[in-house]
DNA sequence: TTTTATTTTCAATAAATACTGAAAGTTTAA
DNA sequence: TTAAACTTTCAGTATTTATTGAAAATAAAA
């Protein structure tokens, strides 16, 4: 194995530890990390066998790889299977991860975090309005990150903006 | 079970699984939602049974927590037992949950991404080149979304930040 | 159509992670 | 110093999550 290829492998490993620890499916990360250290594109066949990873774990992980539009199909002339490359630019990574886990896993809980701000809206205890003051601490939080990122992402302006903050901060 | 202790055991059980989506444990999450909801200083026998949770759990929930910085000791006058309430302030939660997740989980990473362009540094083939360049990019987003974190959490100007960013953009 | 190539599904299994509970360790009080 | 109250540790067990692989489904070619 060259020197780049290891440096490549230990991306690959390193990456899918990274997916573990903020809930992310490891074979997941390390097919990204795959087909973004791979100068072509890969069929699933190419995946299984540089990862050792079955037919089913393979197909799983690239279905979600392009619900999240983080890989791409590429249609290579003259074959008949799908082959797969990886977008590029980090930033639209970070946007579409993001977007997708608000809309999987936190919309879900502000949801019920405001069904339990409306069910306790009435409580004239303590106990009752201590809670439904936190509740509603936490969902406005939320509510102005949740803007803040979307702006920052969506503006396609996000490097800019960083540089602004140092200089107002 | 009153209106308002259903909606905390609600919470408590929300706040869990979102938890375990982003790969902080289903415990330690409950032990800290548990804490928010509740008026009073709560000890580990009553952790234990309000969560029908181990001993050995709760005092490794609330260890945990304590290494955050988003649970406090509470010293109770004539009592022998440790007391704990929960940080308020959901800014102080982002700040240190994700100051604490960089240091254990990003800093390392990013080391060895460092080591990883170090080494493919002298490499003229395309192929290193290339995988140079994007180990650069992953690094380059990585220090200025850690920055601007940074910067918007120790400020303590988040909120009137957030307000900016909406002008500007 | 029939055959062959390829993708998808999902029940069974493996692996990783979390939790328990009792024993060891520590602190405070008698 | 001994005993009681309390906290911490960790080997064993349970639970959850990830992975496999073979069968079913689909799509393209013969």
């Amino acid at each position: 194995m060259s020197a780049v290829e290891q440096s490549k492998q230990k991306f690959i490993d390193t990456w899918g530890a990274l997916g573990s620890d903020w809930g992310i499916n490891k074979s997941v990360a390390q097919v990204q990390a795959l087909l973004l250290v791979s100068d072509k594109a890969l069929s699933t066949d190419d995946i299984m066998e540089a990862l050792k990873i079955s037919r089913g774990n393979a197909n799983m992980s690239l279905r979600q790889l392009m619900d999240y539009g983080i890989i791409y199909k590429k249609v290579m002339a003259g074959e008949r299977k799908e082959f797969f490359i990886a977008e590029k630019d980090v930033w639209k990574w970070a946007l579409r991860i993001a977007m997708m886990r608000k809309q999987k896993e936190i919309n879900p809980v502000l949801s019920i975090l405001k069904d339990l701000k409306d069910d306790t809206r009435g409580d004239k205890t303590t106990e009752g309005k201590a809670f439904n003051k936190m509740v509603g601490e936490i969902q406005s939080f939320t509510d102005q990150i949740s803007t803040m990122a979307d702006k920052v992402f969506e503006s396609n302006r996000g490097e800019l903006l960083l540089k602004l903050l140092k200089v107002i901060m």
